[in-house]
RNA sequence: GGCCGAGUACCCAAGUGGACUAAGGGGACGGAUUGCAAAUCCGUUAUUCAUGGGUUCGAAUCCCAUCUCGGCCUCCA
C-alpha cells in the first residue's frame, strides 16, 4: 500500500516514494526538543504526530530509521533581534535551576550543578526521554539501545564547523565585518522554496522583526548566522572565526546529513517539525544542506504539524496553560489517554486540547483495552469466517495512507469493534479463523495508535494516599456486607470528593483516579 | 500589509459532486444490569453542513461574495 502525504515543499499531497531503490528503507529526521526546560503537551503533540507517521510507514511495510535531535546548544531569548540577541536560554535555565535548588523546588534527590550547562541539558534531556517513553514515542524508546538516534548537537560541533568551512569555500557563506559567519541567501536561488519567504519578500516584508542595526554587517537581511564568535557565551568552541557558538539551524543539517544521508549525498526521505519550524529554521537548514551537497533535495518530503491550542486559547506562558506531562498526570490523566488526545486530531489542523476531550480519550482507551482483554481471553474460539476487525484492517490502513486520516481510522476501528459483543463469551463458530486473528488485527491497528501498551491508569498516586483509599474501600466493603447502605454510600461519596471513582465488579471493588 | 488554512449536531470529528438526503467518539435521554450508583451492554439523538448568491439533472463537497476563527512573515513544537 502507498502512503499519500502532504508535502510542505510542494504544497500538495503526494504519493510517498522512498529514495531506497528497493523501496523498503525510509530515512526520517524530526526536529526534537530543546532541553533548557520541561517539554509541554504542545511539544509532545508535534513529536507524537511524527511518531504516528513513522508507525504508519512501519504498518505498511517500511523499515524506518527515525532520528530526532535533542537540542542542547542554547538559543537566544531575545525575540526582537535576530542573529544572536538577548540571553542564552541555557544560561536562563541555569539561573532557574539554581533558584529552584535554593528554594527547594527541585526534588532533593536531584544532583545538578547549576553552573554546568551540560548538566542542565542532561537533566532536562532525561526528563524528556522519560516523558516521551511514557507517551509511547518510539524513537525515545529505541534511544535506550541506540543513543545515536537522538543525537546532541554539542557532540557534532566538529562537523558543523566543517559545514561552515565548506559553505565559505563554495561561496555560500562569508565572514562579515562583525566577525560572524553568515549564509549568503542570494547565492542559493532556491531560498524561499519551502516557506514561500523568498529573499525579495523578506526585504519588502512588513513583519517588522528585522532590526536595521543588526543588519548592517549582512549582505542581505535574510542572511542568517552560521557561526557567532562570542567568548563570553556559556557554551563555546574554538574555530578559525574565533571562540563562539554555532547558528541554530546548523545542527539539523549536519546531523540529518551525517546520520541519515551519508550514502545518498545528504538526501533524506522525510523531515518533520512543528509549523513554526517551517520558517526560518527549515528554510535555512535546507539552504545549508543543499548548498553543501549540491543535491536537488535535502528532504524529499517535509512534514509539518499544526500547533496545539488549550481550551480554545493559544498556549502561552501568561495564560498559564503550558502543561507538562507531569501536570497532566497530576490532574489524573493517564499517559494512554493523553497520547490519544494529542494524536486524534488531523496533524494539519490546529488541535484543541480540552479536559473534556481528555476524558473522552480515557473512555475510548478503556473500551479498546477491554476489547483487547476479551479477545485475548477467547483467542481459541473459532469464528465462522473473517471477523469484523480483520476485515476492517484494510480500511484502517487506507485511512492512514490518506494523509494520516487518523479520525477516519479510529472510526473504522470503532465500527468494527461495535460488532463484537464483549459482555459475554462468544458462541463458537465453525470456520478456520479464531478470535486470535481478531486480536492480531486490533494489535496491528494499535501499532499505530500506540495506546494499549501504555499506562492506562493515572500514575503516581503517592503510596500514603493509596493506602487511605484502600482502607476506605475495605470499610465500605464491610458496610455493604452488613447491608448498611447509608454508610457504604457515604464512603463512596467521600472517595468521589477525593477524585476517586470506584467500580464494584465480581472480583471486588477497584478504583481509578478521575481526570480533574 | 503579504502569504496560507479552517468554519459539519451540546462537544470532538469523518465525509471533498450522486451508490447511505452526513462515519466514529463523548455527552444527553430511554432500556438491561446494580442494594443504589459507577462501569458494562442495547437503543435513540443533524432533512442538515457559517451566511448570501451561482454552476449542475444532482453540492456539505465546485465557483463568487460576506462574516468569523486560526497560522506564518527571523523566540516558539
Amino acid at each position: 500500500m502507498k502512503l499519500r502525504i502532504y508535502n510542505t515543499l510542494t504544497n500538495r499531497e503526494e504519493e510517498f516514494v522512498p529514495l531506497d531503490p528497493a523501496g523498503k528503507k525510509v530515512t526520517f529526521y524530526s526536529c526534537g526538543p530543546t532541553v533548557y526546560d520541561y517539554a509541554h503537551i504542545g511539544n509532545f503533540r508535534s513529536f507524537l504526530v511524527a511518531d504516528v507517521l513513522r508507525r504508519t510507514l512501519e504498518l505498511i511495510g517500511y523499515e524506518v530509521k527515525h532520528v530526532m535531535n535533542i537540542t542542547d546548544v542554547g538559543h537566544m531569548t531575545d525575540d526582537e533581534i535576530a542573529d544572536g540577541g538577548g540571553e542564552d536560554k541555557m544560561e536562563v535555565a541555569a539561573q532557574r535551576v539554581a533558584e529552584a535548588k535554593k528554594s527547594g523546588k527541585l526534588p532533593s534527590d536531584v544532583e545538578i550543578d547549576p553552573t554546568d550547562p551540560y548538566a542542565i541539558a542532561d537533566f532536562y534531556a532525561d526528563e524528556f526521554l522519560r516523558d516521551a517513553r511514557m507517551l509511547g514515542l518510539k524513537v525515545a524508546i529505541e534511544q535506550a539501545e541506540h543513543p545515536e538516534l537522538m543525537p546532541r548537537p554539542t557532540r557534532f560541533i566538529e562537523p558543523m564547523v566543517g559545514l561552515v568551512k565548506a559553505l565559505i569555500d563554495k561561496g555560500h557563506a562569508y565572514v562579515a565585518d562583525d566577525g560572524a559567519v553568515y549564509f549568503d541567501v542570494q547565492s542559493f536561488p532556491d531560498y524561499g522554496q519551502l516557506s514561500g519567504n523568498t529573499p525579495d519578500s523578506i526585504r519588502s516584508g512588513e513583519g517588522g522583526r528585522i532590526d536595521e542595526a543588526n543588519q548592517a554587517f549582512k549582505k542581505h537581511p535574510a542572511d542568517f548566522l552560521l557561526w557567532k564568535p562570542d567568548p563570553s557565551h556559556i557554551m563555546k568552541w574554538p574555530t578559525p572565526w574565533g571562540e563562539g557558538y554555532p547558528g541554530w539551524h546548523l545542527e539539523c543539517s549536519v546531523m540529518a546529513q551525517s546520520l541519515l544521508g551519508a550514502d545518498t549525498n545528504g538526501m533524506i526521505d522525510l523531515h518533520s517539525g512543528g509549523e513554526d519550524n517551517l520558517f526560518p529554521h527549515h528554510e535555512c537548514e535546507l539552504a545549508q544542506a543543499r548548498g553543501f551537497s549540491g543535491a536537488d533535495y535535502f528532504a524529499r518530503y517535509w512534514f509539518h504539524g499544526r500547533h496545539l491550542m488549550v481550551e480554545g486559547d493559544r498556549m502561552s506562558k501568561s495564560k498559564g496553560n503550558f502543561f507538562t506531562l507531569q501536570d497532566m498526570l497530576d490532574k489524573g490523566a493517564s499517559p494512554a489517554a493523553l497520547r490519544l488526545e494529542l494524536i486524534k486530531t488531523h496533524y494539519r489542523s490546529n488541535a484543541n486540547f480540552t479536559f473534556q476531550g481528555l476524558k473522552d480519550s480515557q473512555r475510548q482507551v478503556d473500551r479498546w483495552a477491554k476489547l483487547q482483554d476479551w479477545l485475548s481471553e477467547h483467542r481459541n474460539v473459532a469464528l465462522d469466517g473473517p471477523g469484523p476487525l480483520s476485515e476492517a484492517l484494510l480500511a484502517f490502513k487506507q485511512a492512514l495512507c490518506d494523509d494520516l486520516n487518523i479520525a477516519r481510522a479510529i472510526g473504522v476501528l470503532n465500527e468494527a469493534a461495535s460488532q463484537i459483543r464483549t459482555d459475554a463469551a462468544p458462541a463458537a463458530g465453525t470456520g478456520s479463523t479464531t478470535y486470535a486473528d481478531e486480536l492480531d488485527a486490533l494489535n496491528a491497528m494499535n501499532s499505530v495508535l500506540g495506546v494499549l501498551d501504555l499506562q492506562r491508569e493515572a500514575g503516581s498516586a503517592d503510596k500514603d494516599e493509596a493506602a487511605i483509599i484502600e482502607a476506605k474501600i475495605a470499610q465500605r466493603t464491610e458496610a455493604r456486607a452488613a447491608k448498611d447502605w447509608a454508610a457504604a454510600d457515604a464512603i463512596r461519596d467521600e472517595l468521589l470528593a477525593m477524585g476517586i471513582a470506584i467500580k464494584d465488579g465480581p472480583e471486588g471493588t477497584t478504583w481509578t483516579r478521575m481526570v480533574k
